[in-house]
DNA sequence: GTCTATAAAAGGATAGAC
DNA sequence: GTCTATCCTTTTATAGAC
């Protein structure tokens, strides 16, 4: 049976800081939010908190790793494909701490020495082929034409989502996901005119 | 003749500030770019800076302001249209510097409640309505379908264009202008299927 | 226009008790 | 597992002299 122990209980509270640390985020943004804050609101204080995580970073490291995982098992399972990806941009509009955080800290974590630049470059590499098989799926069943480069049509997608979630964060009559499938069809159609135009050519060099 | 007297004086001192502001947050990132270090750079004192400005995020502020200026000058007068745009993002590769500030800072703004908010919130106002306009003008040319919404388009261009410099900050391989261009053609292509569909619509319902 | 000095505040991290 | 106390370091900002 799980909730046995002090091991349990700890879970339990490092989940309830992670939750803490998303709604002083939507307060206040995230580089006003200071770990002293979260600390409070849980009913801890400062070093009580630290007890959990190791560094400032390293907490907001853990509510992005959580939040990946939540995401990736409630709406990418089964065979959605990039309407999964499509799912968790549009659900993001109830989540704004976490908006708010990605965006930050990602652009934040960019510069090569910050302490969680390498966890931002795995999980672009991750996201990007996680992203390309699931063009390639639409490949198959003929959604995306054939010509489209996986790779770069998934870098496209995570580019403008995570453009379009920094404009939301501006401005929240934004449509995220309406956005990003629109985007995804216009990617589909040219792809599928691009085809015809290869078969055309070939069909041309064939009467030669 | 420019350069008589103190006041010319003052102005060369704020543009060599805003160019060191650039430095080193090329070097350290936004967040960890201090007025200090801008100030150390130009051979002054903090407060020998802070004559110039009155705060850490108006100086950001005027860096980001400047550069549009000269950006506008430089790479969107004539008839370049969209072009123009790309011509800005192909440029910044060579400005490290202001896409990591560009990338933190708007993030940070995005905040209602930051100093910088309305500035932000402006700025995404005027560059779409720019671009949109820059939008109708392809569609004038035939180069972009009538079908496509000018406005839906420069937010797309806008986020797309937002979201490739996060990436590229995190990998330099990225072509930021390319990739920018090929979503261009894409849409170019998938408007001229939709103005062909309707066409086809209007003279199927014309049969009736 | 620039500096010295200093405020003022804070924000993150650690040692050690309970 | 959590707290008290404290440290260390920074960063921004201001007052007032030169």
């Amino acid at each position: 049976m799980a909730g046995r122990g002090p091991y349990a209980k700890g879970l339990a509270r490092r989940a309830e800081i992670l939750s803490a640390a998303l709604d002083v985020v939507a307060e206040n943004g995230y580089s006003r939010s200071y770990v002293n804050d979260i600390a409070e609101r849980v009913g801890l204080t400062h070093t009580g908190l630290m007890h959990y995580f190791a560094s400032r970073e390293e907490l907001y490291e853990e509510v992005i790793r959580a939040r990946d995982v939540s995401d990736r098992t409630a709406y990418t399972t089964g065979a959605r494909g990039v309407e999964g990806y499509f799912a968790v941009i549009e659900h993001n509009r109830h989540v704004p701490g976490l908006v708010q955080l990605y965006a930050e800290f990602s652009a934040d974590a960019a510069h090569p020495g910050h302490p969680s630049h390498a966890f931002f470059v795995e999980r672009y590499a991750y996201l990007r082929e996680a992203l390309a098989r699931d063009v390639e799926l639409a490949q198959a069943d003929g959604a995306m034409g054939a010509t489209a480069d996986p790779t770069e049509v998934a870098e496209l997608l995570i580019a403008t989502a995570d453009g379009l979630q920094v404009q939301w964060l501006h401005d929240h009559r934004i449509d995220m996901a309406g956005r990003l499938r629109a985007l995804w069809r216009a990617l589909c159609l040219a792809s599928h005119v691009r085809d015809a135009a290869r078969e055309d050519a070939r069909k041309g060099a064939g009467d030669d």
